[in-house]
DNA sequence: CAGTTATATAACTAATGTGGTATATTTAAA
DNA sequence: TTTAAATATACCACATTAGTTATATAACTG
């Protein structure tokens, strides 16, 4: 079985997923609006049901898929620890910028 | 070649990431720390090289390869549209015990 | 130079994933 | 109750990937 990394490392699943966020949607609409076969949506969807990633409702003969994303959140925990790393260019500069400041209040204006 | 969500669907990539967060490595310290044959971590790390996850110095015979965060941050951007939908529970239910504080506050203990 | 160290690559194997077509299953509808 | 619609599953082909062992490459060391 599939890790959520795994998961979502297919595009037509995240295109999958991107659909599911907007709202609910039956096997069909998918079908249609990925243009791809049933059959393969159908595994795409067994797969992202396996980890997590959506719900089924029946609905008479149809099933309606909805976005799960608590598994998100866990990827999403992951890269947190990452973040600073990107987030730390910004920061040296602004660092930077406190440096220059705390300086020109202790020469005046020279 | 691959996409960095391929790249990461990998949980030995993710060991190597990890790894590299903490500070540059030689192969050789990666080949010891995650106990696998040298030849598979080189594998690997052409992958990560060839979707921009990191970068190569040469030292001597010796390559330090360090975490390059950027494909990260855009891993990050597309997990950003989904950010909301798991925020939203945590709102609702922090917004649920602000009534039931102000609704203590009203009844008084009863 | 000869040998050693560090890393990459080639060639191979086994497993797995994606996609296809055909078929089964379930429910509604005629 | 036969038929149609919606979806899932079985089975197959093909490509790709993770891992292996053996070898190539390149730079330092004695």
């Amino acid at each position: 079985m599939m890790t959520t990394f795994e998961a979502l490392a297919d595009p037509t699943r995240r295109r999958i997923l991107d659909l599911l966020r907007e709202r609910p949607r039956l096997v069909g609409e998918l079908v249609d609006l990925l243009e791809a076969s049933q059959p393969l949506i159908s595994k795409h969807l067994r797969v992202l049901r396996e980890v997590g990633l959506v719900n089924v409702r029946q609905d008479a003969q149809r099933r309606r898929y909805e976005l799960r994303p608590e598994p998100l959140a866990e990827i999403d925990a992951w890269l947190k620890t990452y973040r600073y790393l990107w987030e730390a260019r910004y920061d040296r500069l602004e660092s930077l910028l406190e440096e220059l400041q705390e300086k020109e209040q202790k020469h005046g204006k020279d």
